[in-house]
DNA sequence: ATGGCTCGCGGAGCGAGA
């Protein structure tokens, strides 16, 4: 028995509903998690979503900014948003499914950005962004007895070498500053994940979900970074058959600027 | 050679993304 978990930054879920669409009927994931949805939850495109199939809908949506949504076809329940930080931003959402005689937690992030400046006492931004992740260090794949973690979303980090198109250029750009990346790290660590991408593509390998807007030609540049990501817990390791980074959805019509990243487990 | 583009909002041009 199969199961297969997309998250994709879709910057913006209304201006971009036609490649959304075009994704599902091509690959047809059991669950789609979005991030900068970029609109208010009664403002969700639901609608084109169950007519897919996709019947089992949570958001957690705000005017203009940010935004989650997760998407399914098979049923959700005990939804929980987190309010990272006292911000009232719409930066988590997550609820329970079920596969293989296991109950497993989907938790969707978008975490913040994190401005220009890496200097948290100049820039607010990035001090948002260093209290978000410590605050994430909290949160164990084991948090609940009997029940597996999954954890998906665009972290805004890229924390390998190999996963920004050059280390050394990256050092003091946010998204791949030292605070940032070892930072990350220990969530993953102190929460007892597993890195999926990384366990089936070696860090020796470049590897990107994101690609800039601004280069004229995005794909001959290839300055990309490892922006979105998909964890587990350990017990899930064993089940995942391989990750799949959709890179050709950059170069679609209107794209984002991140592309589907899609972990397929079987049981 | 990163910021050059692309969003929402609102009805011009700005804040934000990363």
């Amino acid at each position: 028995m199969a199961l297969s978990i997309t998250t994709w930054n879709i910057n913006s879920v209304r201006l971009r509903l036609p490649i959304v669409v075009q994704f599902l009927e091509q690959f047809r994931p059991d669950i789609l998690c979005l991030q900068e949805i970029k609109c208010q939850n009664e403002e969700f495109p639901a609608d084109a979503f169950r007519e897919l199939g996709y019947d089992n809908i949570i958001v957690h949506g705000q005017k203009g900014y940010h935004g989650v949504a997760t998407v399914s076809k098979l049923p959700l329940s005990e939804d929980h948003r987190q309010d990272y930080c006292g911000m009232g931003d719409a930066r988590h959402i997550s609820a329970i499914f079920e596969w293989a005689g296991r109950r497993i937690r989907l938790h969707n992030f978008y975490v913040p950005a994190g401005g220009d400046e890496p200097d948290p006492a100049a820039n607010p931004k990035f001090a948002h962004k260093l209290s978000f992740v410590d605050e994430m260090k909290a949160l164990r794949a084991d948090a609940e007895p009997g029940v597996s973690a999954i954890l998906v979303g665009d972290l805004n980090i890229a924390p390998f070498e190999n996963d920004v198109w050059s280390h050394k250029q990256m050092l003091k750009i946010v998204s791949h500053t030292p605070v940032e990346t070892e930072g990350l790290l220990e969530v993953v660590s102190r929460g007892g994940w597993l890195d999926l991408m990384r366990e089936t593509v070696d860090p020796s390998q470049k590897l990107y979900t994101w690609w800039s807007y601004r280069a004229k030609d995005w794909a001959a540049a290839d300055r990309g970074r490892r922006l979105d990501h998909i964890w587990s817990s350990p017990d899930l390791g064993p089940h995942l058959d391989r990750i799949e980074v959709l890179k050709e959805a950059r170069g679609w019509d209107r794209p984002s600027d991140h592309v589907p990243v899609t972990a397929r487990f079987s049981a």
